[in-house]
DNA sequence: GCACGTTACTGTGTCACACACAGTATCGTC
DNA sequence: GACGATACTGTGTGTGACACAGTAACGTGC
């Protein structure tokens, strides 16, 4: 009865999550890096995304100008490093600053 | 330049609340509330959201089982009260924890 | 030297949610 | 009794998360 619908429960804290990992990409990508890598590095750092999700949100960064990406063809297997712009390190601080009043809002009201 | 888009940003900023909204509406309607008034209590706490964002959010809340409603006839002016449920309250314990998580992965890498 | 799992991506479709826009009705007040 | 504020409901539309389905190169084992 009192045991919410683990699918209800689990979209929630999908949507928790969301806007989070645009903030850990930009964060995290202040040093270059690639998809794969990146996704490994969220899953250690609790913020678990799915390669279907990472993968069309870096392009998405990319063509939002937030990211900057650039094939690396020199060693043997391709890989595309993404690298926080100067645009997307002006989001982040943004997302940073409204992260932590939120984060007080949350502390307020929970 | 290093100045970025307004409304790509609006939008990510957008998406770091979404999840929060939630979150706040099953924290704050532990004692109930009308949909109106929670308008201004999430928007004193520095969680605006829009009306039409709230109304439908409160409705699938209630549909989920996560929130009670109940109509308030007696007072003039009909009002939609609701109340944070038993599962409601199993899943705003959830998402504070994982909130907290949320927020220690962001400050390491941030 | 080639079969097979892992690495590292791209592309397409579906569904849910945020928000815009458009109503409805009641209350206070001037 | 007209008008703005209060307090909702209902119906689009667009965007993003995820599922599913590829593509391709690398390493290892046999």
């Amino acid at each position: 009865m009192s045991t919410p619908d683990e699918e209800i429960l689990a979209g929630h804290l999908q949507e928790l999550r969301r806007g989070t990992v645009v903030l850990a990409c930009l964060a995290t990508l202040q040093e270059p890096g690639y998809g794969y890598a990146l996704l490994e590095t969220l899953g250690r750092a609790g913020l678990s995304v799915e390669a279907n999700t990472l993968y069309p949100l870096l392009r998405r960064l990319e063509r939002q100008g937030l990211l900057d990406a650039e094939w690396n063809t020199e060693e043997s297997r391709p890989r595309k490093f993404y690298r926080t712009s100067a645009q997307g390190g002006v989001v982040l601080d943004a997302l940073l600053r409204d992260w932590e009043s939120l984060h007080s809002a949350v502390r307020r009201l929970g």
